[in-house]
DNA sequence: CTGAAAGCGCTTACAG
DNA sequence: CTGAAAGCGCTTACAG
């Protein structure tokens, strides 16, 4: 009881019951049960499943960063499954099922997974969608507005005075490529400016299928003045690929990307591109899943939640008026 | 009694009473009490926290993939802090001991921070420095030889043919530098090549720094023939100056790095590295420190425990024979 | 200011 | 095969 009170710094403990209290936990290396504590504070520990297949990519790294010092305030547990093809997808879902986890975030491509969510649905576990670029009316998602990015980056390139304007395309299989690339036309056309279909070239959001779009933007006679990557990694590669031919970035091109990936910052000249705030995005998916567990194991039925974030353009060394 | 039979699959549950149990579970949305679980058998939740203070790197992300499978096999909680001066640091700590952590990971490069270490001895809290140099007798550490790495790959490109190689440092205030430049002196030594100074430059484990030392060892009439840096993103910095000034990789000029973060093959030509199990180094470290601050809480007191990984030359695309 | 008693949700002997 | 009882380590009224 004393003990409990001292711990907790309750009042109502005399000075010297207190110290004799903190002169034996120290010697008994004492440290308080923490599933005794939350069993009699009613809080369940629960356990979120993450379930990717991207592996190497930094968006999932920012996505558990934000994820865990979210779920170390609540005290739910986390908990990775990795999978490649499908059927080791479905198995990492039975591992996971298996753990008896709690509820289970989709980062992409995942979130996309028609058989995942129909799966976990028949289950009764809540899930949430993570950038996914058509979120759907039951499931839970956290994302930002790809459309609204890409038409904010195109305004700022035409702002700068550029008018000959690629794109690199992203994969795809991905719903946001298609979200990015829509947005991109449409900045172009209420400026009513042409588009070349020379500059528009195809990308799969990997660095090496950037070299490529690169290389058949700046290969050309008549080049754009600016490019517009669907994402970060594949931008890189076009910068590469102009320092390759001794095209000097921003002077005589600007590059930008999509997300804000930490290889924007690394290389050199540091990437103009939309900022995704992913630490933020992986915070909010642990919030929002906790509290529907919580709802659900007090019996009650968890509604979906959508949560758009705000994205940011970053302004950097890549880009510079025409 | 029956339903935790049921649940926990065993023996001795009659047919029709675990399909009503069952039949209750599903309509009521019943999930085990994880917390209560754990009380009864005796296994107190802890926590253990990660003090890091450099955000962006790849490495921590590896590390907390790794810690994070092994935490949820053992019920850990990890708890992440981040701290960018001295002051932050201090409070950053502060932060993590109020929240009651049970043990710490120190990631590079606090591992060597003797403030720090100090500190935490003083609260008797298990630590782990994590890739130093210069492991304390009475701290556990995980980490790779890192000079036997780079006596490897050292080894290796002489093997290719090379004589003239060029060498880039990392930034001296982090332990393995040091290592790392050793075991490359020595692997010349032993083969009897000279190092000619010129070829041997600074650098701070950055892009930035990287493009200046390939800036130096490449514009100079007389280069090397091969150049290992002492980190991926310096020699990812240094492939894109040799692509600037038009040098062929790996036909020109053979390029290795240290690490094998993502850069290693996100850049093409991809990165001849050495290897660390980043991940595996993450699970032994949350693993080493969870037995002891189980033995801890028994009452034991703990022996530190220093394991060191293997490392694996990787060899890519940008190295060849001479 | 202090401590005996009850109860959180679970599991493990124990007796039927 | 089934269930009543005790106990895990904690906290919260409750009574002194």
């Amino acid at each position: 009881m004393t003990v409990s009170r001292t711990i907790n710094g309750q009042r109502y403990v005399s000075p010297e019951l207190r110290d004799q209290v903190l002169a034996s936990i120290r010697a008994l290396n004492y440290t308080v049960n923490k599933s005794a504590r939350n069993t009699r504070n009613g809080s369940s520990a629960y356990c979120i499943g993450v379930l990717y297949s991207n592996p190497s990519s930094a968006y999932l790294n920012e996505i558990m960063l934000g994820g865990l010092q979210e779920s170390s305030r609540t005290g739910a547990q986390l908990l990775l499954e990795t999978c490649t093809g499908l059927a080791s997808q479905k198995a990492a879902l039975k591992k996971l099922l298996a753990a008896g986890v709690d509820g289970i975030i989709l980062p992409p491509p995942l979130c996309d997974s028609r058989l995942t969510i129909e799966t976990l649905k028949a289950e009764g576990i809540p899930t949430l969608a993570l950038a996914t670029a058509r979120p759907l009316e039951d499931v839970s998602s956290v994302r930002i507005d790809d459309y609204q990015g890409a038409l904010a980056m195109t305004r700022y390139l035409i702002g700068l005075g550029h008018r000959e304007i690629g794109f690199v395309k992203g994969d795809p299989s991905h719903t946001p490529s298609d979200l990015r690339y829509v947005g991109f036309l449409a900045a172009m056309r209420e400026c009513g400016l042409d588009i070349d279909p020379a500059f528009v070239v195809n990308g799969l959001f990997t660095y090496r299928s950037g070299l490529a779009a690169g290389e058949a933007l700046l290969k050309k006679k008549k080049r754009p003045t600016a490019v517009f990557a669907s994402n970060d990694d594949m931008a890189a590669a076009v910068i590469a690929v102009a320092h390759g031919l001794g095209i000097k970035i921003p002077e005589e091109l600007t590059i930008c990307g999509f997300d804000d990936t930490p290889v924007a910052t690394t290389i050199w000249p540091s990437l103009t591109t939309i900022h995704q705030p992913i630490v933020e995005i992986g915070r909010a998916a642990v919030a929002i899943l906790s509290e529907q567990i919580e709802r659900q194991q007090k019996g009650e039925i968890p509604q979906p939640v959508h949560q758009v974030m705000k994205f940011t353009l970053m302004e950097r060394g890549s880009s510079a008026p025409r």
